[in-house]
RNA sequence: GGAGAGAUGGCUGAGUGGUCUAAGGCACUUGACUCGAAAUCAAGCGUAGGGGUAACUCUACCGUGGGUUCAAAUCCCACUCUCUCCGCCA
């Protein structure tokens, strides 16, 4: 959520920061926040008045009673007044909503240091790590190598559930499971983020907190007759932990990682990567979050996406790190990195992460605050969040980057012990 | 699922209709005392919003949402969460 008060102040380059956005960004929005937080002052300052008078008279009466004076008509008179302040409350409610459903549904302003663009066609490589992986044989995609090693069914799980679910067996359940652990150790370990297993499951206040709420309740999964949503990211219940908490400066940054599944609905994108592990309505993956220093949170994302990194050449993927141009950062994100891992089947790179500062904007939504001394006033902090990195793409991309001639599949050396030391996976 | 108890400022804890404009304590900040510290004493010390150049001032907030009343932390209704016990259960 964006300060209202930076909307009041400088209407044209919040319009101008959505339009960089999307040249279809209905600006009609912010006039529409600029009039109702007029309206709502308006208001405020009518009815405050009244209320004032209010407390000042009710104070009064029992003196002017025990003064034996008669008090019914200044009772009388309160009686409108009482009626008066409800119908100006109840108008000030509804603008106060109707603010909040609106502001609510403006995306972030992009940092400047995030280059303009359309599409992902103007994102721009920062950095690139290995080769695209060549073969001297022709190479599978990673659903048909899995099939033919029957560690991946993806029949089975269309029958037991639908479309766009798997079932990993046997090595390829023990490849997932042994990634989940390699990827938790090496961000626990190496980089010093607290391991979290949190509910994967939140309520409405956690989900508009992060950001997915109110906007893009389509793309995910509502529990029926519930206030709960399957969470498709565990960025949602890791950045609410501290949701209303006022935080010490000396606790920052915290660093915490989590691995949970993820569901998403992919409202839209049928037709798109309907084979293998790509897109799935349920996946697993290792997140890193974290809560900083506002002035130090652009240091702080460079330090996450290299831990992000690590996982990818710790394994041996070859990547390139994109950052996001304008019109292809999320909603809630000032400036984002993608890391795209080499994937031969697709010929091109495949996002794995996405590692973004969303400077104050969740921090407002959940109301997320640290306090630089004991005199100081509370402030927004800034949260940070990245992939470290997805689960499913990993393994898709071990399968095909590591695949053999013969059609098995040799095991990244990091994994092995992980994996009871098997160093492949054969039919 | 059933029964009971509870939710008050950073923490603790008093408060059952009108100086609650939320006591007291702890913690914290500043000052005094001290070579310094502890102890002691004094003052300060919540959040959000409105108005004002400012000093300041007004409004709201005692789990959440309604209601009663001239007036609600306090009375009424609903809900949420926490704890205890019972039932069921991995």
């Amino acid at each position: 959520m964006l300060d209202i008060r930076r909307i009041r102040n400088n209407p044209q380059e919040i319009k101008d920061a959505m339009l960089s956005r999307s040249a279809d960004f209905d600006i009609t929005l912010i006039d529409k926040v600029i009039e109702l937080d007029e309206r709502r002052r308006e208001i405020l300052s009518e009815v405050e008045v009244l209320k004032n008078k209010r407390n000042t008279t009710s104070q009064e009466i029992p003196k002017l009673k025990k003064e034996g004076k008669n008090v019914e008509p200044i009772m009388e008179e309160m009686r409108v007044l009482g009626d008066k302040i409800k119908d100006f409350d109840a108008e000030l409610t509804k603008v106060e909503e109707e603010l909040e459903a609106t502001i609510l549904r403006i995306p972030n302003v992009p940092s400047k240091n995030v280059p303009k663009g359309q599409s992902d066609a103007d994102n721009l490589e920062v950095r690139k790590w290995g080769e695209p992986t060549k073969f001297d044989f022709e190479a599978k995609a990673h659903w048909d190598i899995g099939t033919n090693l029957d560690i991946l069914d993806f029949e089975m799980a269309g029958k037991v559930t639908g479309a766009r679910f798997t079932f990993y067996k046997g090595l390829g359940a023990r490849l997932e499971r042994a990634c989940i652990n390699f990827m938790l150790d090496l961000h626990t370990s190496k980089h010093g983020y607290t391991e979290v297993l949190p509910p994967q499951i939140v309520n409405r206040r956690s989900m508009t907190g992060t950001g997915q709420l109110p906007k893009f309740a389509e793309d995910m999964f509502k529990l029926e007759g519930l206030e709960y949503w399957l969470i498709p990211t565990a960025e949602v219940p890791v950045t609410n932990m501290y949701r209303d908490d006022i935080l010490d400066a000396s606790q920052l940054p915290i660093k915490n990682t989590a691995f949970t599944a993820c569901f998403r609905a992919e409202a839209g994108s049928a037709g798109r990567d309907t084979r293998g592990l790509i897109r799935q309505h349920q996946f697993n993956k290792v997140e890193l979050v974290k809560f900083a220093d506002p002035e130090k949170s652009y240091e702080e994302l460079e330090s996450l996406t290299n831990d992000a990194e690590m996982v990818l050449k710790t394994l041996g993927l070859p990547y390139r790190v994109v950052k996001l141009c304008t019109g292809d950062i999320g909603f809630s994100s000032a400036m984002t990195y993608d890391l795209e891992v080499w994937m031969p089947s697709y010929g091109r790179y495949v996002e794995i992460s996405s590692c973004s500062n969303f400077e104050d904007f969740q921090a407002r939504r959940a109301n997320l605050k640290f306090r630089r001394g004991p005199k100081e006033k509370a402030e927004y902090l800034h949260t940070l969040n990245g992939s470290g990195v997805a689960v499913g793409r990993t393994v898709a991309a071990i399968l095909e980057n590591y695949q053999q001639a013969d059609g098995s599949v040799i095991i990244p050396e990091a994994l092995r012990p992980y994996m009871g030391g098997i160093e492949r996976i054969t039919k």
